[in-house]
DNA sequence: AGGATATACTACAAAGCATAGTAAATCGTT
DNA sequence: AACGATTTACTATGCTTTGTAGTATATCCT
């Protein structure tokens, strides 16, 4: 399966802006709540915050495409861009991503740190302890 | 409280290298390793496996000074350097910044995934709701 | 003081990102 | 079919991080 390219990754940062760019995660989180986005609308609404060129817009969605974040589909003479996988799907993955390789050296201290930090109140447990049994019955099948 | 610079992530790599460059992180582990350790002694375990210039040791390690995750400590005309947290306060701590930020966008996709992906046998499982009974005690407080 | 060793300083290349200018393609209109 | 506006393609520059290492300076021991 044809991945997206992750480069670096901040993890100072908040969400998706761990693994792109402030002007790659700005952009994209315009294009998912747009779900088609031409460059123009994109640097029309940077525009208003901050001066930008078309130009600087239009490389970065680009480069979006590129790495298979975004994916382009003509329209007349311009590109509409449109993100490959869903702003949730996008952060799983990379939570994902993310999260292996962690196991190796964490072990068990993962599970006691995710419980520990993770879950605040006892809702959060709860939903915790019936997604436990759903897996094991899972399990079990 | 002083916190170490961490510059770039790479969510594909394990571990201590998810922050860390190559070299950087091939130096972390052996002064994990040695406890404390001269750019001398490092410089002759690595050149045992590639040829890598005195200097070049030198400079990553006092880098990794610079950004806090080693410390120097003067023993005559030397260094010896130390890390400040141990590989597991390392990990744990790289761990905790990566997962704040993915709660907000996330959320409950979170406890899942958690779920879904990271407990592959029973025995974890048990381990998980054994945390969470400890959890429960602690809340009830 | 002299030689060995250590550090400090400087430099450079590659990669990733933000930035944007200029050239070329394309489309609608006349 | 030519014109002008819009869009994309290509190119370039600057900054930051990391790996790399040379040269200069400091320091220690004898």
């Amino acid at each position: 399966m044809k991945r997206f390219k992750l480069g670096s990754f901040r993890p100072s940062e908040s969400g998706v802006r761990k693994m792109l760019g402030d002007l790659e995660a700005d952009i994209m989180e315009l294009v998912w709540e747009k779900d088609l986005a031409s460059v123009r609308e994109i640097h029309g609404i940077l525009e208003r915050d901050r001066e930008i060129a078309y130009t600087t817009v239009m490389t970065v969605m680009s480069r979006l495409a590129e790495k298979n974040i975004l994916f382009q589909e003509r329209n007349g003479k311009q590109y509409l861009y449109k993100a490959l996988l869903s702003k949730e799907e996008f952060n799983q993955t990379m939570f994902a991503s993310v999260f292996n390789g962690f196991q190796e050296d964490l072990g068990k201290q993962a599970l006691s740190f995710f419980v520990e930090n993770i879950t605040e109140d006892t809702a959060t447990l709860d939903e915790l302890e019936r997604l436990i049994q759903q897996k094991r019955r899972q399990i079990e099948e």
